[in-house]
Order: structure tokens, then C-alpha cells, then sequence
DNA sequence: ATAGAACTTGCAATTAAGTTGCATCTGTGA
DNA sequence: TCACAGATGCAACTTAATTGCAAGTTCTAT
């Protein structure tokens, strides 16, 4: 589980208010330690508005806490500080899990490439969609 | 512009039936030369059912003719052959236009990435948002 | 050349996920 | 502790895509 005062110390540091909704959200991305979908998080904090997360995580992202990525039709949310840099995600079409992958030198020569063209980049978004290890492995040996 | 007959030889190939939307649809990507959301097409091919160019797209995907990757919440097809591989695409938020990079290597080695990790990528989606070059000269000008 | 099976297309309705407007409530700073 | 800026909930709306079904077309085997 995370700690309450964790999430609320990153809300003050940014100098946004500190409500127990936005507790919540924070704090359920913290806990899950990978990303998460809207309604996930809403199922999770339980009572709580569609609305409300959805305005949260805007929030959480401006001030640079969160970051937001699409996968399908879908935005994918995720904790974004020092220790969780944008990476690569894995999605499998079979039984629909998102893994993060680590590549961070791969992200730095994109974001290099980026800077070569002119384009100031400032969401990074590699996802890759395919058939995961186990469930390639389960196909396989019907 | 594109030959009708390019596109009518691609879906022989393909061994799927040819039908004049299908050409249709298929000719604005080969002409387009970049990628185009499903509405861009729909207005270029003129008199057909939305619903329409969704389905023959999923068609022309289904074949390999096409691939189609989504930014925010929306999807973009771009022409999928041996001279149309994947590649990274720079998404600026202010003109809202879409920039196809040339980063084969950087591709290749996403994909041996996977191959490690077990994952069989059948799509492999590299998007980077930001501002592009003219978008921040104009910016900074004012 | 043609009949019929199999596939395509259009229309209307539906879905999924996110967004907006407005009224009410609450956290924060004086 | 009071007021006000900002947060929350509700209902309605938007956008992009999908589904079911009926009608029309293509292709295959004669």
C-alpha cells in the first residue's frame, strides 16, 4: 500500500490543493505501480464521479505528477517523477495487459532525433501492440 | 495521382474481392502518400458511407495492405508495403499535423527489444506530441 | 453468359470514452 | 472563521468507431 502522506507531500510540493479525492487518485496510481485506465482507477477509488477522475488526472498531469498515454481509443495514466521516466508498453491483444518495458536509452535517442528536426517533444509515446509471452505460449499448445 | 490499376493489382495479390470503393479508398492512401484519418477519406473519396470506409479499411488492414495507429483518440491508416515500413510519427499539438520520421534502425532495434522480452509485436506505434519547427518559430516571434 | 453463394455496402441505431456547463460544496489564506 | 477560488457531482453532449440488418455487387462454377 502507499502512504497517504507520500501522495499529499506531492500535491503540496506543487502547490495544488490537497482534497482526499485527489488523495485517492494519486494514491491508487502510486499503489497500482503501473499504468492505469480511468475507469480503473474510478472502480478502485470507488466513490467517486466519472467526472471527477477524469478532472483530476487533467490536474495531476499539468502540474507534471501523472503522465497520460493512448493506447487503441483509451488513455492510459501513469505516475511520472524521477523514478518512472516514459518507457515502451506492451500490449497484448489476447488478454489485454499493458507491460512496461525499460529502454530508457532507446527513449533518449528519440527524444535526440526529435531535437534534430526541430520538434520540441514533450510526450514520447511508444506502444506496441502483439501477442504477450504467455499467451503465445497457451495458443501454441492447444 | 495514383494508377487505379496499382491499387486493383494490390488487392488481387491480396486475393480480395475488387470493388470501385475499395479502389477508391485504397488510391487516396497510395496518393496521399502520408497517413489520413478515416474522415480525411471519406470526404477525399466523395459519395461513401462512413460505415463504409471503416469496413474496407479494416479489410485493407486485415490483408496488410494497411496499418493503422492511433493518436489521442483517434486512428490514423497509412499504405503498408515493403517501401511503407513503420516508422515514428511527430504529432505537433499546436497545427495538429502529422510528421513521418525516418528511424528504421531505431525500429529494428525496438523490435529485437520485444523479441527478448518473448512479445511477438505485430505493431509497433512510436508517437511523439509536442510543438514542430514552424509551429514554435511563429510562437517565439511574437 | 448466367445463376447463386458469398461477400459488400448503406442506413439507422448503438457504444465507448471522454468532455462541458452549471449548480453546489469545500479547502485555504486572510 | 469567513469568503472566495477552486473542487466535485450531475446530466447532457460530443466524437470516433462499431453493430445488425436489409439490399446490392462481385466472383465462381457451370
Amino acid at each position: 500500500m502507499f502512504k497517504a502522506s507520500n501522495a499529499e507531500q506531492m500535491l503540496k510540493n506543487k502547490g495544488v490543493s490537497v482534497t482526499p479525492l485527489r488523495l485517492s487518485v494519486l494514491g491508487t496510481l502510486i499503489s497500482a505501480g503501473k499504468c492505469l485506465m480511468a475507469e480503473e482507477i474510478l472502480k478502485q477509488v470507488g466513490s467517486i464521479n466519472k467526472v471527477t477522475v477524469y478532472r483530476i488526472l487533467e490536474k495531476l498531469i499539468e502540474v507534471k505528477l501523472v503522465r497520460r498515454f493512448s493506447i487503441k481509443r483509451t488513455f492510459y495514466y501513469e505516475i511520472a517523477d524521477k523514478d518512472h521516466k516514459p518507457h515502451p508498453h506492451l500490449i497484448c491483444k489476447v488478454c489485454g495487459k499493458v507491460r512496461c518495458l525499460n529502454a530508457s536509452e532507446l527513449m533518449i535517442i528519440l527524444s535526440n532525433l526529435c531535437k534534430l528536426y526541430g520538434f520540441q517533444a514533450d510526450n514520447i509515446n511508444v506502444s506496441i501492440g502483439g501477442v504477450c509471452n504467455e499467451c503465445s505460449k497457451q495458443h501454441s499448445c492447444k
